[in-house]
DNA sequence: CGAACTGGTTTCGAATCAAAACCTACTAGT
DNA sequence: ACTAGTAGGTTTTGATTCGAAACCAGTTCG
């Protein structure tokens, strides 16, 4: 794969971080809780150098990192950084158009509930700041602009 | 992989479906307007048989369909389904959190722009149906529902 | 103390990737 | 009509990656 590092379209950047299938799932369950080693292996089936090779991608990336000790035991724990918590809307957009794009009719899939409502998360939807929703069509690739 | 394709976690079925990066910068691409084989294949860099084996998977999931003929040629076009449509969100997820998330101070980034301003897209947020922002932590796992 | 658990690393065969070569259909130029 | 070049692939062939299992050192539990 070409020099995604350093490639300046910023979907070509992510998809280098966290565009892997693994990667993304180890994030799902981040985002559901889960911070040890053992409890990610469980959850996902995966194999434990896989799991290792994917876990240090994501702390050398700065997405997650290792914690001393959560609980009383002396083992760490993988959490998400700042920056890894900032791919929530990542992982609910995933959620969100399998659930819709998905499933077949009658079949059962886990859902999401919304702590304010209790109920299941409805359908969210992108708004601009000043609250006007983003629609399809709306955008067209751009020039190129200096980080801060 | 395990059976990704019958989990009754939506963010897996969806994952098993688009989490690669080929496919992932192959709809990024899409949405920028390319169609044909050739176009993909000179904007990514990829090999062509790796191009054909995830466009081929992109048709086969129902994601993008292959048209007879856009123009005068009978070449024939590979283009986004209203399945694949809506993953516009997806792509623009990735592409805002890259703009934040993976480029250096005075590092140089293609934008998105936003064709009801002509500026730059800012950045966009998820609200409820009813308008209310969605936020991290608002959320928490919930049980199994049967698709409508 | 011994057993089990945690968080890995190593090994190695299997699967996947990707560069290159090849191929056929079409199209453009002369 | 002949030839060159392009479009859209497939096949072949190494190189890389994956992942199951084995192994291992430290920790905690009984």
């Amino acid at each position: 794969m070409a020099r995604m590092r350093t490639a300046p379209c910023p979907v070509m950047r992510t998809v280098d971080l966290v565009g892997d299938k693994w990667t993304l799932l180890i994030l799902r369950d981040a985002f559901d809780g889960l911070r040890r080693f053992s409890q990610f292996q469980r959850s996902l089936g995966i194999a434990k150098n896989i799991l290792s090779d994917r876990l240090a991608a994501l702390v050398a990336s700065g997405i997650m990192r290792t914690e001393p000790a959560s609980d009383g035991t002396s083992y760490h724990a993988y959490v998400l950084t700042e920056k890894g918590l900032e791919l929530f809307d990542l992982i609910v957009t995933l959620r969100q158009w399998g659930e819709r794009n998905a499933f077949e009719s009658g079949e059962e899939y886990r859902t999401l509930i919304d702590e304010t409502t209790g109920e299941p998360l409805a359908r969210v939807t992108y708004v601009r700041p000043d609250g006007r929703p983003l629609r399809r069509g709306e955008t067209r690739l751009g020039d190129f602009r200096s980080m801060d």
